[in-house]
RNA sequence: GGCGACGUAGCCAAGUGGUUAAGGCAGGGGUCUGCAAAACCCCGAUCGCCGGUUCGAAUCCGGCCGUCGCCUCCA
């Protein structure tokens, strides 16, 4: 059975949904004014795992996903800029959604927007200040977080502590410094909403609290995002959410992945730390991100460095290698593989299933491979053969890993028809013994990224680009 | 200062009381190859330090050292 830590009783919990077959999920998205970067990909990718092993195992999952789409960050952005909060918004959002595409990570079924969830976000506020957890000041809503008592209950801080260690200025109008805003009065020139409460726009909490009961109802089985939303944004989102509709618990299975670092601190946009998603995918194979991302635990942080991506980069050979045709005729070994591909099975799910140890899996995924590869090397073929490779590539599929055709990369494909012209003449040379030649054009290949293969069946070329490019 | 996480071979990383401490990358030695590459085979750690609990600990408890996250926008 699976299990999952939830971050709100600090233990792996068995997963039982509110109504299985089906699963709610809501997932944290990005605020869109600016490219996103790899920490943000780590998250995605880690929720996309997630979706897919539970719709392997048969839940009818219903995954939701926000954009932030009206915030600080992006009126001072599109000032910047001198253009329009929706096109700056739009146009980060367009590209986030391809880049999701590339990494294979699965859309959302609804992906919300801020922007236009405003008559939901007024309706919970205007029930909360019914209920006497919100109040007015000066044309902005406060939560008032005296008023509900197990406020602090995901992140473990109690509210004294908060007080005590407050580094935020203090606003005097607020009834408690801890008190958050739910709707902000706007000032001129920036974008604004009508509401009973004058001209503004959503605080940053309550747009998730709408969008997750707007679209999933009062109460969801999943919540995810990033181990650095525990506090304020989910311990908020909880507060408003569960105050205005009185169902409790408001999230089943609290989920947070470890955040990705960079040079010993997190990668953030604010500490300018960042590798974008751009980037990598402009010089590297999406699976290798996935790869790189799926190695350690999710919810451990893991340290982005040149070497250890490279290590994951040529750990994916691996398996592509282990996915290539087999050689030979049936024979008697054939089923001892057979068998090894049911017992990968049953040792994946095993680890899957105990919080989605994807480390683990892959490690038996890795034996899976050697496994086949060594059968290859002894000629053994056949339907186990077959039912091992079928077992390697769904198993990798249900981690997410794209894996058409051989597995090869798509780029330069305009330099294709070049490259096999010149293996095609270096096979003819080779013929002619000419190996002087012959591996004078191997070498230059090489040096252009492309390495050769001479096999039983002639010689197979990949894109491999010399370590450490960047 | 408060809350929390982590410290396992050169690097990454699983393992949280009891077989030979998974797996990947790098490295060394082989097989194969015209030579290579890929693949396959073989080779490496007693688990930050100190003390305790236990028949037995990487795994539990305490202390110390170190790294990181949250407490402010953040996946």
């Amino acid at each position: 059975m699976l299990h999952i830590y939830n971050t709100l009783t600090r233990q792996k919990e068995p997963f039982e949904p509110l109504d299985p077959p089906f699963v709610k999920m809501y997932v944290c998205g990005p605020t869109v004014y600016d490219s996103a970067h790899i920490g943000h990909a780590m998250s995605y990718i880690v929720f996309d795992m997630v979706r897919r092993y539970l719709e392997y195992r048969g839940y009818r999952v219903r995954h939701v996903q926000n954009f932030t789409d009206v915030e600080d960050k992006i009126i001072k952005r599109s000032q910047e800029l001198g253009i329009s909060w929706q096109e700056l918004t739009a146009r980060y959002i367009d590209e986030f959604l391809r880049q999701m595409d590339a990494l294979n990570v699965k859309r959302a079924h609804v992906y919300p927007y801020a922007s236009q969830e405003i008559p939901e976000i007024i309706r919970i506020i205007e029930g909360l200040i019914e209920k006497g957890y919100a109040y007015v000041v000066d044309g902005d809503v406060y939560f008032r977080v005296r008023a509900d008592d197990d406020y602090g209950k995901l992140s473990g801080r109690r509210l004294d502590e908060l007080q005590a260690g407050a580094r935020v200025a203090v606003d005097a109008r607020k009834e408690d410094p801890l008190d958050f805003a739910l709707w902000k009065a706007s000032k001129p020139g920036e974008p604004a909403w009508d509401s009973p409460w004058g001209p503004g726009r959503p605080g940053w909490h309550i747009e998730c609290s709408a969008m997750s009961i707007h679209y999933l109802g009062p109460q969801i089985d999943i919540h995810g995002g990033g181990a650095d939303l525990i506090f304020p944004h989910h311990e908020n989102e909880i507060a408003q959410s569960e105050s205005f509709t009185g169902c409790v618990p408001f999230v089943k299975y609290w989920m947070h992945n470890g955040l990705l670092q960079l040079g010993g601190e997190k990668m953030s946009k604010s500490l300018g730390n960042l590798v974008t998603i751009g980037e990598i995918l402009e010089r590297h194979d999406p699976n290798a991100l996935r790869l790189f991302v799926l190695s350690s635990h999710y919810r451990r942080p893991i340290t982005y460095t040149d070497e250890s991506f490279a290590a994951a980069e040529r750990g994916l050979e691996r398996f592509y290698a282990a996915l290539r045709p087999p050689r030979g005729l049936p024979g008697p070994q054939d089923e001892a593989l057979r068998r090894k591909a049911l017992e990968t099975r049953q040792a994946f799910e095993e680890a899957m299933d105990d919080d989605f140890n994807t480390a683990l899996a892959l490690g038996r995924l890795f034996d899976l491979a050697r496994a086949i590869n060594a059968a290859r090397d002894e000629s053994v073929a056949g339907p186990g053969f077959t039912e091992a490779q079928a077992t390697l590539r769904e198993l990798l599929e249900v981690l997410g890993f794209r894996l058409q055709g051989d597995g090869q990369p798509q780029r330069a494909v305009e330099a294709e028809p070049f490259i096999e012209l010149a293996v095609a003449v270096r096979s003819q040379l080779r013929a002619q013994k000419q190996w002087n030649l012959a591996d004078w054009i191997r070498d230059r290949l090489q040096e252009l990224g492309v390495e050769l293969r001479d096999t039983p069946e002639g010689t197979k070329w990949v894109w491999r680009p010399a370590s450490s490019d960047q």
